[in-house]
This record gives structure tokens, sequence and C-alpha cells, in this order.
DNA sequence: TGCGTTATCTTGACGGCGTCAAGTTTGATT
DNA sequence: AATCAAACTTGACGCCGTCAAGATAACGCA
């Protein structure tokens, strides 16, 4: 039933309109983008008047944050399917939350300029906030133990963004981030267009980035200090 | 007079209305980010009607454009301005441009944004175009350098970003490139908000990113192949 | 079973947006 | 001085997000 989302049930009342709009938002990101997002536009879809979603997700900015959701969601899962696809055929664990990263940008890019874009979101939102500590601790692990460093991970998982201002491997984790976040919003955003108007240009950029590019990551992160002198479990 | 290019000369004629454009857009941009930003709100500072502008941009996809073009120019004197700098107090040259982006991104986040954002551009102006060939010329010569390989400056300076498709350097471009914009973006996007929000937050971000980051970025650098054979390696 | 309560959705309206067509004013050219 | 093209205004159109008020239907409780 509700292919898509996208059917009413029954005549006033539709039964499951929260996820409805969910369904006609991702479509309408996947077709028009970001840019062409719009709440009317959504509800449309989902067959309903243009107040009605305000019962579900108070405005547009609430729409927007249970999308945002979703996306952090993405990136975890296939973070974490990459991690368990590397320690199968024997590729670096690091590198492989990297191209992960990378293809929830290409796959779904209107989702993930939602979630990294400039566009408002409810900041106090919990569901929001768990899921980008979720994806954010994984980053944060990997990067971690890359580094050498034992991780307890059940610990990591759970801190919050902020209380990461301290510690000892921020440097080495916003590097990873940085060329990660970078490469993935330059492609999605249009910056390397020019470099994929040739035939396959494209895919010489995925290799690449998955070659050289991790490659030259990996080297980075081997100079780092050898040992923490502060444990990161406990840091005052 | 026209202090800020506000203030309107006669009564119907403005006698320089590009310009007033201009600058009222920028001090939207300024105070209200890009999302606040309005083609009625640039034309009512200027004094001016809201079909006023058309006259002189078309629609607002020109005076982004317009303002796009600026943004450019920004980078390329601060890009330059950090390597002089740097020539003078024996920095790193590489360093020094990856510095000067972010400057310009801090400096100016809205303009920043309108430059690399999804918003859409004139994709065929020609002022953006050699505007963004200069920039990013820039960026590459100084990764040449930074691998010891000899550079023609005007050679470089204006060539199209398309003809480094298959450039021997492009996978360095792209590192050095995705690391400045990547940390670039999520600091001025409120990625990094919650590491800021400690004491002098921002301030550490600043220091471990012209610090540590920039010296492991150098480090990787220094793992390229020594000659352009174009080997494109793989870590699988 | 029937009734009231409450969540859900519609209707209609408001102001703001970008853009267009048509009309008005101005400065420049001849 | 007459003409003309450029510069700007006016008014309108269809969008947008959001709100207040009303209609409807599902649910709990007698």
């Amino acid at each position: 039933m509700t292919a898509g989302g996208v059917i009413k049930r029954g005549g006033y009342h539709h039964g499951d309109l929260r996820q409805a709009m969910i369904d006609a938002a991702e479509a309408v990101l996947a077709e028009k983008g970001v840019g062409g997002f719009t709440l009317r536009e959504c509800a449309r879809r989902a067959g309903v008047s243009p107040a009605a979603p305000a019962h579900h997700f108070g405005n547009l900015v609430g729409l927007l944050t249970a999308i945002a959701t979703l996306g952090f969601d993405d990136l975890s899962q296939t973070m974490e399917a990459a991690v368990a696809k590397a320690e199968v055929s024997g590729g670096d664990r690091l590198a492989a939350i990297c191209e992960g990263y990378l293809e929830v940008a290409l796959t779904r890019p209107g989702r993930f300029r939602v979630v990294f874009g400039r566009l408002g979101l409810k900041s106090g939102d919990d569901d929001l906030l768990r899921a980008a500590v979720r994806a954010f601790g994984i980053l944060v692990r990997e990067t971690k133990l890359a580094l050498g460093r034992r991780v307890d991970g059940e610990e990591v998982l759970t801190r919050l963004p902020s209380s990461y201002a301290g510690d000892a491997d921020l440097a080495e984790i916003l590097f990873v981030w940085s060329i990660t976040h970078g490469f993935s919003t330059m492609l999605i955003d249009g910056q390397l267009a020019p470099l994929e108007m040739q035939p396959g240009g494209r895919e010489r950029l995925l290799t690449l980035y998955s070659g050289r590019l991790m490659d030259m990551l990996l080297a980075a992160m081997r100079t780092a200090p050898a040992e923490p002198l502060a444990n990161p479990a406990s840091h005052g």
C-alpha cells in the first residue's frame, strides 16, 4: 500500500502523513535538488493541503530536520557497511569510511545538502543530535584506530561533539573529515564539473580519490605523535 | 558621495545602480547571510524599485554571478598576498594560500557561500570564468611548486580548469583543495560549532589548522612520486 | 451503542518573493 | 529642438511559508 508513501488513504485523514511527507520530500530532493525544494510541493505530492504538514513538523525547518536525521543515519550505516567490507577484503578501514561518506553524497546529493548545507535545522532536536553524534562517533573511532589508539566503542559513540574540543587527536580527526567533506561537497556542488567534462572524467576523479588521495591521507596520519600524553578516555 | 553606494543621485535615474546593487548585496550578505538574501531587499536599499535591477543583471542569478566574481577576485588577491607574506617571513607558500583561502571564508562568509554554494550562477559568464580560472591557477601553481615542479606562471594562470583533467599532479591539487575547502566550509556552515563552544574554541581550531593540519598536508605532499610518470597507485 | 473530546486536515487569507509587460522619465545624439 | 534608446516605475501574476478559524474523523469512555 501507499507506494512511495504518496497515495492518500481515506478522504479527510491521511493515515500516515508524516511518512508520506518525508517520502515526498526525498523524491523532490532527488528530482530538483535542494533549490527546488518546497513545502507546498511536498504537500501536493502527499495529496494534502499546504497547511497540513504543520501539525507534524511545525514548519519547513521541522521537515528538513527530519530529512537531515535520515541523512545522518544514512551516513552511519554506509560508513559501517564500508568498514565491514574493508574488514573482509583487507582494505583500510579509514579509507573505507571516507569512501562511504563520498558514496552517500553522490547517491543522495539533495539529502546530503540538507544535512550539511546552510539551511537552518532545528538545533535542539533530540533525534537529529543522536544521529549526528553517532555518525561523528564513527569518524572519530576510525581515525583513532588508524592512529593506533585503543578505543572503547561505546564510549566514543555516545560522547557529544563538544567534548572533543580538547581531544589529543582532534587535528587528525579534522584532517580526515576536511578531506572527505571537502571532496564530497566540491563534487556534488559542481566545483569539479570542468574536470568531469572529459569522457570518463568522473570515474577518473573517483579513482584518484580512492587511490592517491587516500594514500596521501594515510601517509599524513602516520606522521602523528606516537603516544598521546593525555589519556583520551578520561581527560580533564 | 553615495556612501556605500546606497544613496540615489537624481530622481528617476540612479546614476550607478549596478555598483549600488552590488554594495547593497554585499551588505545584506554580511548582515543576514545568504539565507536572508533577496533581490527586493537589495533594490530597497539601493532606493530603487524591485524591477530596476533587471536591466543591469537580468535576474537574481545575474546579480549573484557578479558577487561571485568579486569573491573569486578576493580569493586570488588574498592568496597572492599570503604568498608574498610567506616569502618574506620564510613560511611555507602552500600553507600560506590555504590560510588565505580560510581567511576569505571567515571574513566574508556570505560572499564565500555565493561563490561555492548551491545557488546557481550564470555558467557562461566571461568575467566569472576569468576570475575563477585565476584563483584556481594560483592553487595549481603553488601545489606544483610544492611538488618541486617547474612552473611557467603565465601558462598556468590562463589554462582552463578542464585542461587539468589529465594533469599528472591532479591528485595533489585535489588533495590540497579538499582539505582547505572542507575545513573552510565546515567552519562557516556551523559543522564545527560544537567545538567552538568552549572558550577559545575557535582560536584552537585555527591554531590546529595552520599548525598540525598544514604539517600533515605538507607531509602528505612529500610522498608524491618524484617524476610525473602518472602511476595511479592503489592501496587495496 | 452513543457521545464528547481531541487530533488531524481544509479553507482562506496575509505579506513577501522573483519576474514580466507596459508605461514614464531621462540623458544623449543628431 | 526633435528623436531615440536606455533607465526606471507601476501593476500584475503565480509562487512561497505561515497563521487563524472551521470542518471532519478517529478514539475513549459512558
